[in-house]
Formats: C-alpha cells, structure tokens, sequence
DNA sequence: ACCAATCATGGGCCCTCACCTACTATCGGA
DNA sequence: TCCGATAGTAGGTGAGGGCCCATGATTGGT
C-alpha cells in the first residue's frame, strides 16, 4: 500500500540510514527495559574486552565528550556493574574496572543484542548474513579512521 | 590507538547502527548546504516516483506524523520546488506536485547522495557496493514490512 | 614554591526527532 | 439539517544526544 519510493531504495546511503536507525531503535529498546542505554553497553564492552580504563582513556576511544562519560559511569557504578577506583600514583584519575556483575550483565546485553539481529536480519541466511557483517565491518573501519584523523586535526 | 570493542565490531546491530549514523550525518550535512533535510528528499522522492499526492498520502507512505509534513511541503513550496493546490472535489485536500524546478533539485539532490555513496563505501569493490545494496533491500524490505503492521494495530 | 597543564565533575545550552493535542474547515451520511 | 469523521494546520512536550564551559583537585616541571 505505502511503498517506499524506489528513487530512495536506490541509494544506499539511505537503506544504511534507515536500517541503521531501526537496528539502532530496537537495541536501545531492549537496553531500556534494563534501565540502560547504548553508551552503557559501549561501556561495559570496552572495560571487559580492554581492562580497566581511566576515563579520559574511556572517552577518547568511544569518541564521545569526556564531560559525557562521568553520568555513564556513574550509573554503572551504582548499579554494581563497575568500580570506580583514584588512580594511586596519580589521584587525579579515576580507573573503571567491571566487576563480576558488569561482565555477566555485558553477556546478558550481548544475548540481547543477538536477539535483535536475528530478527532484524531474518530474511537473510546465514551465510548472507556473515557476508552483510564482513562488509559493514569493512566500511566502518573506513569511517571511524575518517572520525580519527579529524579528531587529530583538533 | 583508540580501537573499538571487538565485542561490539561482533555485532550486526552495531555496525548498522554505526554506519547508518554516519551515512544519515553526511548525506545530513550534504543537504543542510542546501537548507534542506532528510525529509525534504523523501517528499521530493516520492512525488517524482509516485506523482502527486494529498498529504495524508505522503505521510502514511514515508510513515511521518500529519502533522510533521505540513512544514516540509511548507518549505518545498516556498523554494518553489512543489506545487499546493486545494482539491476541487474535496476542498479539504491539499494536492502536491512537484515543479519542474523541483525534479530538477532532486536529481541534483540524488547526484549529493551517490556522492557521499562513493566517499563512505570508498572501501568495497563495485559489486561488493552491489552486494552491500542488495542485502540492505532486503533487510530493509523486512523491517518496513513490520513496520506496516504495526501502524495498521493501531 | 609557583604555575601551567591535566583530570574528573557538574551544569547548562541547543538541536533534532517523534509524538500528541487542539482548532478550523470541510465533507458525507442519517 | 445536524452530526460524526476527516484533512490540514499550529503549537507544545519530552527524550536523547552532542558540545562547551567553569570549577576544584592534583600533577609535573621550572
């Protein structure tokens, strides 16, 4: 009945626009029956695949204001999912470690976000859909150092 | 120096997010020089592919609120891009066409939009794009599909 | 001992977007 | 003729996100 217009459905800055932000739109969904929101799993995820992270370090890789990143943590820390700890040789610092807690709450959120994908990406088989994963691995790698290098440029 | 978490490169959803982010930014950016957004290609789009429309028709086509059209034919009209005309039979309705100088600005709109294509999917090959648009149809196909049934719940 | 730089933190601002409501004009049927 | 439904229009609201600044504590260098 409302089809889309095909001139549009040529363009595949659209079709990323559009299925990004439903991906986008049913994860944060989900995350926010768990009081959570996107940054909160970003969070997590680099804590427990990295190691501990003093902030700025935390900000810095994810690309988001350092100013930002303090109410995230926050939230993580008092929902027992993250400690906060003054850096001993430096006590201006403040290192993030996840806790046991934090690194069961990340796979639960993974489980989710698995979740979403697969109904999201139903229509496609497997194999399509490990295809569509590699390239869009590829051209977000493309992006984020376009992102790196004008954040140098500051 | 600032990687991102492989627990979230893992993840379909994120990279569709991520992604779709960028390309909606750019493309986003690419029309504001312009003064146009998102939605003024849309309605632009489906004027030209699908001919004129009264303007509930447009908004449950793009799936946008009433209300929200108003100002963007508002705006088109005011650029001279479409025309508003009061429906003879139904004096209710608000028939929109596109003008002349309308499609005009949609093909150069379109010739933005492969542009910035070209920039963000710079990475892949020519049929790695195609490979790339095809499953984005798709999954595209599938989530407008849902999202058709729900608005029709409603 | 002093000074500039760094870090965490709190606060505020502004923009976008989606949604919702109220009002008016108009239509169609009972 | 009256009444409910529909279309366009204006306006408000609240969540979300990004950005920037001021402050206070602390550091390292001079």
């Amino acid at each position: 009945m409302s089809e889309t217009p095909p001139s549009l459905l040529g363009l595949t800055t659209y079709l990323l626009s559009k299925t990004g932000k439903a991906a986008r739109s049913r994860l944060a969904a989900r995350l926010a029956d768990r009081d959570m929101r996107l940054w909160h799993m970003a969070v997590l995820s680099a804590l427990v695949d990295f190691g501990p992270h003093v902030q700025r370090e935390l900000a810095s890789r994810l690309g988001i204001d350092r100013s930002d990143i303090v109410k995230i943590v926050d939230d993580l820390a008092v929902a027992g999912l993250i400690d906060r700890a003054r850096d001993t040789g430096d006590r201006r610092r403040v290192t993030v470690t996840p806790t046991p807690a934090g690194r069961a709450a990340l796979r639960e959120l993974q489980a989710e976000a698995l979740t979403v994908q697969e109904t999201l990406l139903a229509p496609l088989t497997g194999s399509e859909q490990a295809q569509l994963a590699a390239l869009l691995r590829r051209v977000h790698a493309h992006v984020h150092e376009g992102a790196e290098e004008s954040k140098a440029g500051r």
